[in-house]
RNA sequence: CGGGGUGUGGCCUAACGGAUUAAGGCGCUUGGUUUGGGACCAAGAGAUUGUGGGUUCGAAUCCCACCACCCCGACCA
């Protein structure tokens, strides 16, 4: 991607109001814009990390068998009634049709995923499923806050699965809880599995909670053997881990996670039942699993910066080159460099390495490299004066290293990288 | 939802009852000089000061209502 031809623009200055780092710098950097509390914009930067980090879930989603689906938004009240969650569920969006109808709209779905299961789940043989959605939740938060980790309209993952039975559910929630820690590893974020309130539905939950001064949970966890647990659900103070005795850490941290049982409270809501060998009606296990994108994307920000700007992690980087070309007036020079960018642009797109080429004239070197560090893309090649196609100079604010080298060198370089 | 605070060109701010035509910086347009860490000079474009009402000879400025936004708390399947 050329930069000259990208919609965006990067900001010295935004309102003192927007305190918190992670929308401070994605709005400074042109990935993000607000709409109003808890209400984004996402620009085509913003919109890559998004879709790199969706990629990712679906990877990891996709290879134990889950399967995607898309679920309705607008959802008529009457499902709501039934599960009781309209008086409930104290955030909910409502709207009205032109001939009064009712509906709201989605802060989750059981209310819509039970009912579709219903439908097509008859037999034990038809036992487990999971199916997941990436899809637009709106909740009305009294106060939205904190940049993109507590919105009124976000992305979300949510993931339902259904079993026979308890112990069934219970070996697919382990899966999903390995699977969600291999999903924050490769978004660059180390997530500690937390016990939590299970809320109205279950006893307990596991919460993904990521430790960052920014969060607004607080947890306990054991350095030793990694137990943790949610503030909420201690009565009183104990400092001791209640494995290995340990002193426990206490932080604070952003949930951007949670697995939990459901049991078969839906299940018996909506009357979702199976036969089992026996021709005997039984009701169905489920549970479910989210992941907030935007909170993630917003987390993803709050750990991986420094005081220039935002620092991606490799795999949801916009992209992983950023290649610039500084200006120089007097034009033969120029015209090198220009030629010398080019080329490196190409050999990088035709060899698959995403780049972002700032080959825009007119605009001021320094003005370049603090733009590049406020978009923090885990390379940085520069074309200069001091440089040309023998002598590629590529810096990393990731590993904090310079590095010169050939041109023909360079495809060889970022390959080894991966190894 | 309780408490506190703030709304001024696209963005950040100043002016806080009368100094002029609401000032400056960023950004934008045009021309010129620059370019290894948000360059400089010159000339421009861009505002019914959140909305509505009130007080006053006079309101961005004071008062009331509404709206929006921010912070603290509560809430957070």
């Amino acid at each position: 991607m050329k930069q000259s031809d990208l919609f965006f623009k990067t900001y010295k200055k935004i309102s003192e109001e927007e305190e918190a780092k992670n929308s401070q710098f994605l709005i400074r950097a042109g990935f993000i814009e607000k709409v109003g509390a808890g209400i984004y914009n996402f620009l085509p930067l913003g919109l890559i990390v998004i879709e790199k980090i969706k990629k990712i879930i679906r990877e990891e989603l996709n290879r134990i068998s889950c399967q995607e689906v898309l679920l309705a938004n607008l959802h008529p009240q009457e499902f709501w009634q039934k599960s009781g969650r309209l008086k409930k569920f104290d955030v909910l969006f409502t709207v009205r049709g032109q001939r009064d109808n009712q509906y709201v709209l989605a802060p989750t779905h059981e209310e819509i995923i039970f009912p579709l299961v219903k439908k097509n789940i008859n037999s034990y043989k038809d036992l487990p499923v999971a199916l997941y959605q990436i899809n637009t939740k709106y909740r009305d938060e009294l106060r939205a806050k904190s940049g993109l980790l507590r919105n009124r309209e976000f992305i979300m993952k949510d993931l339902y699965s259904f079993h026979t039975d308890e112990k069934d559910l219970e070996r697919f929630k382990k899966l999903m809880d390995k699977t969600y820690l291999k999903i924050f590893k490769r978004c660059g974020l180390k997530a500690i599995p937390t016990l939590a309130s299970g809320g109205t539905f279950s006893e307990f939950s596991t919460e993904f909670q990521v430790i960052t001064e920014a969060g607004e949970d607080i947890i306990y966890h054991c350095p030793n053997c990694k137990y943790a647990f949610n503030k909420e659900i201690i009565d009183e103070k104990n400092n001791k881990c209640q494995k290995c005795f340990n002193n426990l850490i206490e932080n604070k941290s952003i949930e951007v996670g949670n697995t939990f049982n459901l049991g078969t409270k839906f299940s018996e809501i909506f009357d979702v039942f199976y036969l089992d060998k026996n021709n005997q009606k039984k009701y169905i296990w489920a549970g479910c699993y989210g992941i907030g994108i935007t909170r993630l994307l917003g987390a993803i920000v709050e750990v991986n910066s420094d005081e220039k700007g935002i620092i991606w992690p490799k795999e949801v980087s916009p992209f992983l080159v950023h290649l610039i070309k500084l200006n120089y007036s007097d034009s033969k020079i120029n015209k090198k460099l220009r030629l010398i960018a080019d080329r490196v642009y190409l050999t990088l797109k035709n060899n698959n390495i995403e780049v972002l080429f700032d080959d825009r004239e007119n605009v001021s070197n320094g003005q370049k490299f603090i733009e590049s560090d406020l978009i923090g893309l885990p390379y940085q090649i520069i074309v200069g004066e001091h440089s040309h196609s023998e002598n590629l100079e590529i810096r990393s604010r990731l590993i904090k290293k310079i590095h010169k080298l050939k041109l023909n060198n360079l495809i060889k370089w970022f390959n080894s990288l991966n190894n």
